[in-house]
DNA sequence: CGCTATTTGATTGTGCGCAATTGAGTTGTG
DNA sequence: CACAACTCAATTGCGCACAATCAAATAGCG
């Protein structure tokens, strides 16, 4: 399948696009794959996936401010902004702005929200036997996804890689 | 909260929420590191990550139809028909119904969209340097990924895990 | 104090992902 | 032919991701 013959460059460009297409289409299909267990199993908890992340930082760390919140999940006020008045309509936070710093916003649980996290406990174990994975092989995983996060924030994208 | 006493029950849920929110936002944090490269790399062409999928198809396989494209890269109609509107009306590609069965959609590259290929070939190098990962680690991830992804696809989701 | 720069969150707009529905076209059956 | 079942794409609606912009609050400096 791969380059067993001495190729011209152009037949090996083709290869490099075909390889590509394989490696970003997985990676893109297993993020996918991932978030549709999530959905079905969260959907009795009424949580989409991102909510559930907002919700497990809570659940660990209290009341945290918007700001923390988009630390932690790496997302944008864009992104959470709205994603927490869902939350909050939804009974599970409450948001209220800071008596000290005005422009902060602190996000806490509700008691209905903290209740929610004994019906969350299942989950972890439900989506890992969804995975097929050992708990080795799902902190493998783990641990070779953040170093990829890592360096694909770090770089800096330089225009003329000259790889190889 | 979590009780430093030798693994309660309650302790050890809450330490498979932890591992959860680390593990379920890495891969999270990794689809969207990954998409961010892509992104700055693809601006240049004018396309957006999926679109690039759709292209690297294309490019590949030629005349596709939407039915097609969507078993390739698991996305239905309503995900691509937008999609495919503006590539469209970026003239890289051309929809065509199909005279056999006018049910089908026929999608094919432009002659502008031929001709970005050639531009896109620098692509896969240049993100692949951004990773930090060689080409051995690249392949091993995409292995591990496509068998989680089809771990998960086919997993029913029975009610009772049963782990341990 | 007044002025500027920074921080923080909200808002707007575009695009993707997916479920559900619609509607035209095709196939199978009597 | 008539009629039902199926296929395929498009549409609608909701939620997330992210860039760009805005407004309010704060901090720093003269």
């Amino acid at each position: 399948m791969t380059t067993e013959a001495p190729q011209g460059a152009a037949a090996q460009d083709a290869e490099w696009l075909r390889l590509d297409r394989q490696i970003c289409f997985s990676l893109h299909a297993a993020s996918r794959a991932f978030n549709g267990v999530y959905r079905v199993v969260l959907n009795e908890l009424g949580l989409t996936y991102p909510q559930y992340l907002v919700m497990l930082v809570l659940w660990e760390h209290g009341e945290t401010p918007v700001k923390k919140l988009g630390e932690h999940l790496r997302l944008d006020s864009g992104t959470l902004s709205p994603l927490l008045k869902r939350l909050e309509a939804a009974g599970l936070v409450r948001r209220e702005r800071s008596t000290r710093d005005e422009r902060s916003v602190e996000v806490r649980p509700t008691e209905q929200g903290a209740a929610l996290r004994a019906r969350a406990l299942r989950i972890p174990r439900r989506v890992m036997s969804a995975t097929g994975f050992t708990l080795e092989e799902i902190r493998d995983l783990h641990t070779r996804l953040d170093r990829l996060t890592t360096a694909l924030d770090t770089t800096a994208l330089e225009e003329t890689p000259g790889c190889e």
